[in-house]
DNA sequence: CGCCAGCTTGAGGACTCTCAACGTAAGTGG
DNA sequence: CCACTTACGTTGAGAGTCCTCAAGCTGGCG
């Protein structure tokens, strides 16, 4: 699905997007795919890893209905899920940051449910389902970190039904600020210097609202001086306050 | 979980309350667990499933944040999912029927993520968890299956934040009748004549709509002469219009 | 410089919610 | 047997949040 760079990346391994990185060395390897496995488990994950030249800003990862042949890790950038319904509008589905593993929808019923389109310019790790299914065979670990990995998707989509049919403008964007705050911080970035790569109307969009209720509700956070916003960059300046925002009831 | 019976029931081996069934020959095998798997392997997972006595309406199967212990399949009745946010506030997140699986939310941190209730007298199969993954890391149809029937529930979560996200309140309701249809004719049942076994409540929390909305649009189809509605009895007069309606476009 | 995409802000309207009253059926106790 | 209670559902009127439509702003790029 990605093309795998012809010749090997000159050695600065310390470029996120260079391909010529494995998972035991991989900065992300505490909050991705190993995680949950031993040394010599991660060595045999590396060899069906596949790591392909970055991807620019509105390139595909794969198409709703393509084939299903693999999942993807984020290593760098950020990359965006969305499906088409049958009357043509779309549906954000999902945002994926670095160490996030992304097209288990595909599992089902051999075909993408949602297509995967990088909202910057983003390294991927690529990981042909075939060989999961043949590691989980052998290591209980991974089987085991592969069911967990699912049944997480489930609760996160839970709680954006939740989220979507029960909350206020406002406590969607709180929710969504929060989250993202949160999963920088997991990768011991600024939890609180925030650069958003999405755009407003896939903000929008992701959180079952129109463009100008995104802006106007990130107006009012600023004017109350919970954020202060500049375009994609994002300063919180009351974490707090966004939590209680984010968890208040309806 | 389950209380097993200490008996064997009688021996009416039809009555879909009876406990003493077995995969092979139930007649909900071709929908259920059973589906992906040879004849040999069926009489595998005929060894791990517990059959209880059946569950009263109002009981629990489990709560949320109870050990994970075991997923489940609904044999007769019907039972309902539903979780607390902080804030107190309650979201149904699944109505499950005879052949259908539930409480895999568990999976991910070992505690349920939600809690199951039965709608009305039900049967139920209960299978333990480790008794799965062992038996996917020796049968791969089985481990296949397992991670197909996360991966869909998965996408039909997606597919219902796009209806209460993006979706009015008639196009929500026609999309529950059409799917309450559908399955009840994958098993057999009139998918015309239906008897709705959650109350308007539960209808209206799993939409995202209040009680009053729902009740409306339920009067709103019979006046057009979709449907006609008395308390749970709903006849399905005109499914096309319904589907059309479901699948509208906002 | 002009154009376009993306974003912001305002005014009015629509859909659904809230509040409230009423209806129906089932169960309880006198 | 009937009055009472309770749970559940229906219907109406008014209010609120968010959407729609519209205009204007900003920055990047040919």
């Amino acid at each position: 699905m990605i093309a795998v760079s012809e010749h090997n990346a000159p050695s600065d391994k310390h470029c996120p997007h260079n391909a010529a990185i494995n998972c035991a060395s991989c900065r992300l390897s505490a909050i991705c795919l190993p995680l949950a496995l031993a040394q010599d488990e991660i060595v045999q994950l590396d060899e069906i890893v596949q790591r392909g030249r970055p991807l620019q800003k509105g390139q595909h990862l794969y198409r709703e209905n393509d084939n299903f042949t693999s999942v993807f890790a984020v290593r760098s950038g950020a990359v965006k899920a969305y499906s088409m319904s049958d009357s043509g509008e779309e549906q954000v589905t999902g945002f994926y940051l670095p160490g996030e593993i992304l097209g288990m929808d595909g599992i089902g019923h051999n075909r993408y449910a949602s297509s995967a389109v990088a909202m910057e310019v983003s390294a991927i790790c690529e990981i042909p389902f075939a060989n999961i299914e043949d590691l989980s065979g052998k290591l209980p670990n991974m089987q085991k970190h592969f069911f967990k990995l699912l049944s997480q998707e489930i609760v996160e989509d839970q709680r954006h039904i939740t989220l979507v049919s029960k909350h206020t403008a406002e406590e969607r964007l709180a929710s969504l600020i929060v989250s993202i705050s949160a999963r920088n911080a997991r990768r011991n970035l600024s939890p609180l210097n925030i650069r958003l790569p999405m755009s407003r109307t896939d903000i929008g969009n992701f959180l079952g609202l129109t463009i100008e209720t995104v802006s106007r509700v990130f107006s009012r956070f600023a004017k109350q001086g919970l954020i202060e916003v500049d375009k994609k960059e994002l300063v919180v300046l009351d974490i707090d306050a966004l939590k209680t925002i984010a968890s208040l009831g309806h």
